[in-house]
RNA sequence: GCCCCAGUAGCUCAGUGGAGAGAGCGGCCGCCUCCUAAGCGGUAGGUCGCAGGUUCGAUUCCUGCCUGGGGCGCCA
């Protein structure tokens, strides 16, 4: 299905043609308009072209407004010619009608596209460490990664979702140290993990495996016992991994060591100080980088490359990775070695990085340290402890993974009814309770092709359907450009929309022709929100709890306890 | 020193090669005999970090600089 963007862009080439200009559908430009007398999408066709044509681009404006009608019949209801030349449209009721019949033909899966359609795709996120529980922070990568999933998967790709446990390296040692030390009643090395779970499942241990266990038995029960915390913990927020992909089934397999092999053979590596090294440098990275310590252990980059090309032969069509911007460092060496393996060319496209920006943890405006290894954490389930999974789902979708997040747990938690998803999921609670009371009332729902909905005209009924017409382009444009949070943007904007309607627009009335088409409407606009909640992984409820009822105000007012948190430091003179 | 990201309203952030730059929160003033007031309306608040450049047109693209965050390990 072409998007709005598409049927004006292809009828200004075919206008221009018709005045004898030639150019290409990917030289114009057909975008929406930003102010409503401006029309709803809007063409700088003529601005552009006016210089290779030879004719004042308000002239040339005027000519291709004179052309387009014949070629956007039934789309817009008029083009006008404003400013310097531009050629504006407006999107005529009828059209937008249709819209409401697609949106509800279509159900759940309105707006979703074919961009990535057949494709396999792997795509790996969160990847905490697993020596203790995932932190508040890296909840940003679980709501990030899995929307980005759905948005994949919305264009028809299908999507696997996997987890890299580094159950191989010295962290895990580390874990492992900590672990035994309170086991036996010590506090842990300096550089060990001091976080209270590990007193706690010290205790389980003990329990399961009495005083003294075998170094082996405390290292796998130990590992077990943190997957099974991480997958709780991301249970609770509602996401799900089908790979838990082992580090240590790598060196297990022997493929770290057909990686070394491989890389030793294209040339491409060197001893130097008893170690072996990746000629990274001539394969575009700023230095060469140790493939194999002195001491005969791999580096964390040998073994990612061996993940890498592992995550290749699975035969995945396009591997994703979305790391946090601490790991910047890695993508140019982990695709200097990729490259060298051959993995980077056209037919085998290079894993794509996806760097998001860090969370900055706050707890009433005083940053948090965050330090695993201290136990000093504030960890994800501490968050879902205070605040349900879809208030902190959409607080990390909320803007740009580009930019680092400021999240205070203070905001998020004690003043949770201000996170817009509430202003958003109520949206849809108000609208799907219409239809109850219709049911209630014994209003019935005529068919939809048995209803006239030429009687939707109200500017407000219309900015609903132009939200929905849109939003097959911004799903698509989300899942393009990875970024999750266009949705959101484009969901609150829809949800104002719905509030905006429910305000001034009655649904049911005495007029069932009125009543019919505004029932259909409000359909339309739920499964909007719905669809669009969906993708983010927040649900849509169909009712919430009024607040406040009657006159006690405060009550409901989030901001009250304000005050007391203010002298909780102890400033009450 | 080099690399990546950001700098937009008091705060947190959207957004765009175009026509007086937007939202939420916070401030102020209003709106519930009516489908849920977790809502709606109004008002106040901006040299889109700074300087050049490209362009008919730059907050948006390019370069430099400043500020902040993150990297550049025989850690992971």
């Amino acid at each position: 299905m072409a998007t709005i963007s598409e049927l004006l862009r292809d009828a200004t080439v075919a206008a221009l043609a018709d005045l004898g200009v030639s150019v290409p559908p990917e030289q114009v430009e057909v975008t929406p308009a930003q102010r409503r007398e401006h029309g709803d999408y809007q063409t700088n066709a003529a601005l552009r072209l006016a210089r290779t044509v030879a004719c004042p681009p308000r002239d040339l404006a005027e000519r291709l407004a004179a052309r387009l009608p014949e070629h956007t019949a039934g789309i817009c209801a008029r083009v006008e010619v404003a400013g310097p030349g531009f050629v504006n449209c407006f999107l005529a009721p009828a059209w937008l009608h249709g819209v409401l019949r697609e949106v509800v033909a279509a159900g759940p899966d309105y707006g979703h596209g074919t961009a990535e359609a057949g494709r396999r795709i792997n795509l790996e996120f969160v990847s905490a460490n697993p020596t203790g529980p995932l932190h508040a922070g890296g909840g940003r990568w679980v709501a990030v990664g899995d929307a980005v999933a759905n948005l994949l998967a919305a264009q028809g790709a299908q999507v696997h979702r996997e987890y890299y446990l580094n159950d191989a390296g010295t962290q895990l040692d580390t874990f492992v140290a900590s672990l035994r030390a309170r086991l036996r009643g010590e506090e842990p090395p300096p550089d060990g993990y001091h976080g209270r779970y590990l007193v706690e499942m010290a205790e389980e241990l003990r329990a399961e495996h009495g005083d003294d266990p075998d170094p082996e038995v405390v290292r796998a029960w130990g590992l077990a016992r943190v997957v099974a915390m991480l997958e709780a913990d991301l249970a609770r927020i509602g996401v799900h991994f089908d790979t838990w992909f082992s580090e240590q089934s790598l060196h297990d397999r022997g493929e770290v060591a057909e990686v070394l092999a491989a890389l030793a053979q294209a040339g491409v590596t060197y001893e130097r100080d008893g170690a072996v090294w990746l000629h990274s440098r001539d394969l575009g990275d700023t230095r060469d980088r140790v493939l194999v310590r002195s001491d005969g252990t791999t580096t964390y980059l040998a073994n990612d490359i061996a993940y890498h090309r592992n995550k290749v032969r699975r035969g995945f069509d396009h591997l994703i990775d979305i790391w946090g911007a601490d790991h910047h460092g890695q993508v140019a060496s982990l695709q200097a070695g990729l490259r060298a393996l051959g993995i980077g060319t056209a037919e085998s496209p290079e894993p794509e990085v996806i760097l998001g920006q860090l969370v900055r943890l706050e707890r009433g405006g005083e940053l948090v340290r965050i330090s695993k290894r201290a136990g000093d954490v504030i960890t994800l389930a501490d968050i879902l402890d205070e605040v349900d999974p879809d208030a902190a789902r959409l607080t990390f979708l909320l803007q740009s993974i580009d930019t680092p997040q400021t999240f205070d747990v203070e905001v998020v938690t004690s003043a949770s009814l201000e996170n817009p998803v509430y202003y958003v999921q109520y949206a849809h609670a108000r609208i799907s309770s219409i239809g109850r009371v219709a049911a209630a009332r014994g209003v019935v729902r005529p068919p939809l092709e048995d209803t006239d909905l030429g009687v939707l005209t109200d500017e407000r009924e219309l900015d609903l359907l132009r939200s929905l017409a849109a939003y097959p382009e911004v799903l698509a444009t989300a899942a393009a450009l990875r970024a999750p949070h266009r949705v959101t943007t484009w969901v609150r904007e829809l949800a104002a929309r719905v509030h905006r309607f429910y305000r001034d627009c009655r649904v049911l009335t005495d007029d069932p022709a009125r009543t019919a088409a505004r029932l259909w409407l409000a359909e339309a606009a739920r499964v909007g929100l719905a669809g669009a909640l969906r993708i983010l992984g927040v649900s849509a409820p169909e009712r919430m709890e009024r607040l406040d009822d009657g006159d006690d105000d405060a009550a409901g007012a989030p901001d009250a306890p304000a005050a007391p948190a203010a002298g909780a430091s102890g400033s009450r003179p």
